[in-house]
Parts: structure tokens; C-alpha cells; sequence
DNA sequence: GATTCAAATTCTGTATACAATCTAAGCTCA
DNA sequence: TGAGCTTAGATTGTATACAGAATTTGAATC
């Protein structure tokens, strides 16, 4: 059932995944499954299940006539893609605030943000890969702050969405001297977003939550309008109609 | 590739959901895929896809050691399910607010709650089919007013919950007078919400349809509290744990 | 040169065979 | 009697064969 701990599943469902998001096939063109699944070096029947996970991920869409083509995506998609996620982490955020977390939880989101503080006063300027580990950290304990694995299971859902990740964004602009102040106010959202939480104010978490999700918003118009030659290097944007 | 105009795979898909909807299963309980294949009347192949698809659904959940279980959901989780869509159908109507909806989609809408109107005014009572069908359309409708396929597609996905979909409970309790009134009550949320899009109020349709939504919890409670007679005759309830 | 039709090829949807794994029953030993 | 091991049966994950549908190619006609 497995080679190296892994299914034949798994192999194809990365395998492609990673494919589709680095641009490798044309858009609209029909995946051809005989030919991919040896691409992958397995066969078709775990390839084609990885096709429908990719399908009801929103990465791959169905063909009338049969088989699957690459999604593409406008940036009103993305856009909008964003807006959702932040709306069900906000709504994290307020149901956590209205039933309460546990001072652990709440223990463990402060030693999150403690290790962003640590990571944006690195002597070389800012620790990136840390940073991005501790935010990841942050929005994954905001998902579990609910309460509610229906809440968790369709964060992780959304983030899973090409570019609507809380991530997403964060991995090519490190250089950058107003992505570096981005990321600081970022920081002081998410010890709102905490302190809201903290003090059972369900509104303002839900407001402030759904405020820092805009953020990866303005990060892609960055990327896209002023700093155009990075684009090739951000995951999934190959996917987004150049237009 | 099909009989009867349906693919193999939609009829595994329907079949499978119909029975485990149904209650046919013990919850808690491994499908065992020949038995259930044979069944459905078609081979393992197909009843595969269909079983990966409602896991994704949320109504069945993997085993780690292989094979698909019936997931079993606690009130909580048929809470949290119902705001969620509330969430979500609240954001579509949000943003068509603020983005504008044309004048024909906005007429569709009065239209369909004018049918509402008269399924309530109707001479033996209320003409129950009537108002479910119009309702669906309404909601239907506030999802393609976002103007965002996203959003659509995952107010559907959130519908096809059990016990979540704007419809879950409207069904077996027509004859009780204070369900009649919870069905006035509904319409006139129907009109208010109509109104906040027409008027552009964005945060008032929202939290409009927030509250819409909670009706679904409400029913459901009254159903189980006050009506258990009623109970086995409302789809989907018999996964939710009895304590 | 463009268009339409037909044949051939490609491709998907489905069934099934096989092997690796898991489950459960039965047996042994303390 | 109960716990642990062994073996046999059952079940899943994967590969592949086959049939039918879809697409493309090529030829013939206008």
C-alpha cells in the first residue's frame, strides 16, 4: 500500500498538486491521464483520485465531455478567495471570544506572537522563514480557538485555495523595505486579534480578523503592480489569468 | 458510460448519500465497499469516487487503517454548521450589496418571494411544497447575487451538510400553528433582507441573514425538544448522536 | 480554399484481478 | 481464566483490461 510511508495516493495527489501550481500544464488544456499518470510514476486509478481531491479543492474543474482541465483563476477570484477566508477565520476568531479559549490555548498563541516579535528584531533585519513558521503557528491556533472542527476543517480548506492562504504571500518579498513595515503591522493585528480574544470582545476579533486577511490582498496587488519581476517565483500564481 | 442518462458514479453517489442519510448504516461502523457496491448495483470503482466525495462532504470520515466510516455529528456540530452557512450566505448578501445587483436578478427575487406570499395566503393553510421550492430559489438567488462563483460554490457545499441547508426542517412540521408562524416570521426576514441589498446596506443584510439562518437552529431545536415524535421522519437526523 | 463527413485513434469510465494489509478467531501458555 | 501469539479470512489499495464515447485526422465535395 505504500512505498518510503507514503500511498500511491499521496504520491500522485502532491505529485500533481505541485504540477498544476507551478504552472507545468497549459491552462484550459484536458490533463490526459494515461500520460500523467506516468509522469507521476504511478497509474491512473490513485491519479485519477487525486484529480477529484484537486477538483474539490477548486485547482482542477471538471470537463462536460469527461476528464478534468486546469482551473484558472482572475484576480477577482483571488481577491474574493481572500475575503472568504477571512470571513471564516473571523468568525474563529468571534466564536472564540464569545465561548472563551482556555488560558493554554491562549498561552500558547502569545508564545506564537512572541516568537514573530523575536523573528522581525533579527539582527540581519528580519528572520523570515521563523517568521512565517510562527504566523503559520498563529492562524492554525486562531482556527483551533473555535472550538468547532467544522470551523478548522473549512479554514484549512480555504487556505488550501491557490494564493488565498495566510502564507501565501509571504515567502518572496523579504527584501523589500515596505514589506518589512507590512509585516510589522501585521504584528500589531494579530496582538489586537489576541487581546480581543482575550477580553471576549467577539465583534472587534471578528472585525480586526477579517481586516488582516485584506492584507494578503494588498500583498498580491504589490506583487502583481509594483514589483512585477518576483511574480514568477510565487506558487500558484501562475494559475491567475495575466489580464 | 451511463444508464438511464446517469453515470455509475452518480448513481453510487446518490444511492450512497440516500442510505447513509437514511440511517441505514450503524454509525461508527466500517462500509465495507464489495457489500455496499453490490448493493448499489455497480462495482468498486465507482462506489469509491462516490465514497471520497462525501467525505469531502463531511458525512463520511476516513480510517486511518483504511476504508470510510459514517461520521456521527453532536448538536454542537449541527450548530455550528447552520451558522456557518448563515456566515457565509450572509457575506454573499453583503457583497451584493455593495457591489450592486442588476435590476432583473432583483426582480427574480421579488418574484420568487411573491410565491412565497401566496403559498403563506393560501386557502387550506399554507401550500408547503410551494413555499419550500420558492425559499430554495431564494436562497439560491442570494448566492448568485454575490457575484462570485466562490462564494456560490461554497454556499452549496455548506447546503449539502445534513441538517444545515436552508431546507433541513421545513418539511415535516407543516401542520403545527407555530411553525405557520415561524414561516411568516422567515418571510418577513426574507423582505427586510431584500430590502438592505436593494438600499446597498451591506452590514445590515448581512446580519440579517446571520440571524435568517439561526431559524434552521431554531427548528431543529424545537423539533428535537418539543416534536421528537417527528424526529425519524427528518433526513439526516438520524447521524446526529442521541444524548 | 473552405467545409463536411467518415474513419481511426485517443481517451475516459468502469469492472475486475491481485497483492499487501488489516481483522478476528482460535490456540497456547502462564 | 486471561493474555499473547499465530494463522486464516476478509478487506482495502493498486494496476490493468476493455468497451464506449470523444476528438482528431484525412479525404472528398462544393
Amino acid at each position: 500500500m505504500s512505498i518510503g510511508n507514503l500511498s500511491q495516493l499521496d504520491r500522485a495527489l502532491f505529485g500533481l498538486r505541485s504540477l498544476v501550481i507551478n504552472g507545468e500544464f497549459e491552462g484550459g488544456q484536458r490533463l490526459p491521464e494515461v500520460a500523467v499518470a506516468k509522469q507521476l510514476g504511478t497509474s491512473r486509478t490513485p491519479l485519477r483520485q487525486a484529480m477529484d481531491r484537486l477538483v474539490a479543492e477548486g485547482l482542477l474543474e471538471r470537463i462536460e465531455t469527461g476528464g478534468c482541465r486546469v482551473a484558472t483563476f482572475t484576480r477577482d477570484d483571488i481577491a474574493d478567495a481572500i475575503e472568504l477566508r477571512g470571513v471564516i477565520e473571523g468568525t474563529a476568531a468571534r466564536m472564540a471570544a464569545e465561548r472563551g479559549v482556555s488560558a493554554d490555548l491562549l498561552g500558547q498563541a502569545n508564545d506564537a506572537l512572541e516568537g514573530i516579535d523575536r523573528a522581525l528584531k533579527a539582527s540581519d533585519g528580519v528572520n523570515f522563514e521563523c517568521y512565517v513558521r510562527r504566523n503559520a503557528k498563529f492562524h492554525a491556533l486562531l482556527a483551533k480557538f473555535s472550538g468547532s472542527a467544522l470551523i478548522r476543517r473549512e479554514i484549512e480548506r480555504m487556505s488550501l485555495l491557490p494564493l488565498a492562504s495566510p502564507s501565501a504571500f509571504l515567502s518572496e518579498q523579504a527584501a523589500i523595505p515596505d514589506f518589512q513595515d507590512s509585516l510589522r503591522y501585521a504584528q500589531r493585528q494579530h496582538r489586537a486579534i489576541l487581546e480581543a480574544i482575550t477580553n471576549r470582545e467577539g465583534a472587534r476579533a471578528e472585525a480586526l480578523v477579517r481586516e488582516h486577511a485584506r492584507l494578503a490582498l494588498i500583498n498580491f496587488n504589490y506583487l502583481t503592480d509594483v514589483q512585477p519581476t518576483l511574480v514568477k517565483d510565487v506558487q500558484g500564481l501562475a494559475l491567475v489569468a495575466s489580464t
